[in-house]
DNA sequence: CTGAAAGCGCTTACAG
DNA sequence: CTGAAAGCGCTTACAG
């Protein structure tokens, strides 16, 4: 175990024959060394295999070269979870090339979201943060800029001063989705949503709705916690009402896969009998008979472009609104014409 | 946007009339200060609401209170990505209850995450590091060595020096799931297993071959990449051989339902004709038809055994290896007793 | 274009 | 038990 001293820049500065501070600027591309100094010291911390102490950066008050990412536990829904893991990894690839860290925290409750985000602030722990599942009156809004820590919002709906988003089209999404169902046939919807708190659902929501009464079909909509089980009660609830609804729309694969138990169970045939399409796509979909109809979005790249949306804001650059690649409609078996409509 | 200056130890000092250094041994619990002036230290810091600024911190030579994991980035299996997240969730429960935050980096290749352990120790980003998904010669343990970092590692197989671990008794889980086969009459059982490099691949396999041959069943084990496609074609080569084994044990979710799916195919019924065991439960195993006898483990539970371990390491406490509850075999209904030997 | 110096907020020997 | 001071490795005005 050779625990050979770190190089600082003290070291480079008397390999490249300059002080300390030319050090500092050549390695931060600033103003104030020539060309051929530069290059002296470059190479000498090259040689050296310098690497620049990132605690002693952050306390001389530039960049941490950090930032945090903050999660709510996920709920034990298999697709927040594959979500979340696909968002992060996007997100790392993104800051890595930039050779900025991320801070994980992943908390329960909203009190503790809140909390992470003051500490992550006070004890300066990053640069700053990104943002997601944005809530009605979302604490963490207020939060942030009490303690000006820069932030980009993933999601979210509304445009807010100060705090720019990176966002997807989910209403446009949910158009498609409904447009598509009403053009096979299906006059009568549910939708299975998930957490009315949650602003993507309300997006949802309010564009199914929206599309549906556009299109004169009879639309309605339930709230559930995300969780299958939810699911299981609404569905069977939602079935079992005359006239039937021939078309459920879930607000996650889990849900929608937990639906189609139910519709068998209930002795109805899918696609036949009922139509499922389930919101976020992922393997299950694929894997599960029949295979599901399912909005499909690419998560790590949604990471990917908040993260880099995140690093342009600390570096003072201007950032606006940035609309990400719009989710798309997968189409796969379980979906098809109304049998009512097959009949006539 | 009030940028309130954040207090510091001086602040702390001036308001409880005392020293900076005084105030840092009252706050970090040293001797060296009278129980009477730490209350009255403590209680300055409080109402000032005083955090302890990490750069600094780490700048001093102590801690830098946040340790790193670093993940090769998921192949898109199911599986891998639930117990990541899971496992994350748990270190980070562990973590933040001692405010230690968590570095995390997903990385793609075994360049990147050597490369990334250097920079985390280099650039003094974390106090020490998580290990997971040891491999033959794994290149990490060298690097770790040799940049001092202290670690701890998740599951792995051997006792290594300086390098404690945190582990599941996987081949006792595998002796149970081969006992069980066989204890229903299975006489040729078949390992659709994971990646040959990965040390619990090597472990469950060992346990698969040494359990059967122990019973005398005839055993056979095929090594993939853990994907869904690649248990396809292992699937569906090992069910046209003749004898046909009457039982599949996969190493994960995604490549049963895969191996499911091909039986079916093949107009064989599970559990009738070929039973299914798949290892790391999920919601899937409990969601598709039938539904999948797994072997389950709490991943967030280790994750948190893991970071605990990892900070009593950091607090120079002496630790051991450590071993975690032991998986269960949940039986559900992808098992039962062959045809062959229910038409005796 | 370059050098010397102060300062970021803490910790830690070192004197009293 | 307490105080004054040096030092961690950087950045950044400030002089030359």
């Amino acid at each position: 175990m050779t625990t050979t001293r770190r190089p600082t820049i003290a070291d480079v500065a008397h390999r490249a024959g300059v002080s300390k501070g030319s050090v500092s600027y050549a390695l931060n591309g600033l103003p104030g060394v020539s060309e051929a100094t530069r290059q002296r010291i470059l190479s000498a911390a090259a040689a050296l295999g310098w690497q620049p102490n990132s605690a002693a950066r952050a306390l001389s008050g530039t960049r941490v070269g950090a930032v945090g990412l903050v999660l709510a536990r996920p709920a034990r829904t298999l697709g927040a979870e594959i979500f979340y893991m696909q968002l992060v990894s996007g997100i790392e690839l993104a800051l890595s090339r930039r050779s900025v860290a991320l801070m994980l925290q992943v908390v329960e409750g909203v009190a503790a979201e809140v909390a992470a985000y003051r500490r992550l602030a006070a004890q300066h722990l990053v640069d700053g943060v990104l943002l997601t599942d944005l809530r009605t009156d979302d604490p963490r809004v207020a939060v942030l800029a009490e303690v000006a820590l820069p932030a980009v919002i993933v999601g979210g709906r509304d445009r807010l001063p100060g705090l720019p988003r990176v966002w997807s089209d989910d209403a446009g999404a949910m158009r498609t989705v409904v447009r598509y169902l009403a053009a096979l046939g299906h006059r009568r919807v549910v939708r299975v949503a998930g957490r009315s708190d949650f602003l993507h659902t309300q997006i949802r929501t309010a564009a199914f709705h929206a599309t549906a009464d556009e299109l004169g079909l009879t639309a309605q909509s339930v709230n559930t916690d995300f969780s299958g089980l939810a699911a299981t009660e609404v569905t069977r609830s939602v079935l079992s009402e005359r006239p039937r609804p021939t078309a459920l729309v879930f607000d996650n694969d889990i849900m929608a896969v937990a639906g189609c138990g139910v519709a068998r169970e209930m002795g109805l045939d899918v696609p036949a009998d009922v139509s499922v399409v389930a919101w976020d796509d992922s393997i299950l979909c694929e894997l599960v008979h029949p295979s599901l109809t399912a909005v499909s979005r690419d998560a790590a790249a949604f990471g990917m472009h908040a993260a880099e949306h995140l690093i342009a804001l600390l570096d003072g650059r201007h950032v606006d609104d940035l609309q990400d690649v719009s989710p798309t409609l997968v189409v796969r078996g379980s979906t098809g014409r109304p049998s009512s409509d097959r009949a006539v």
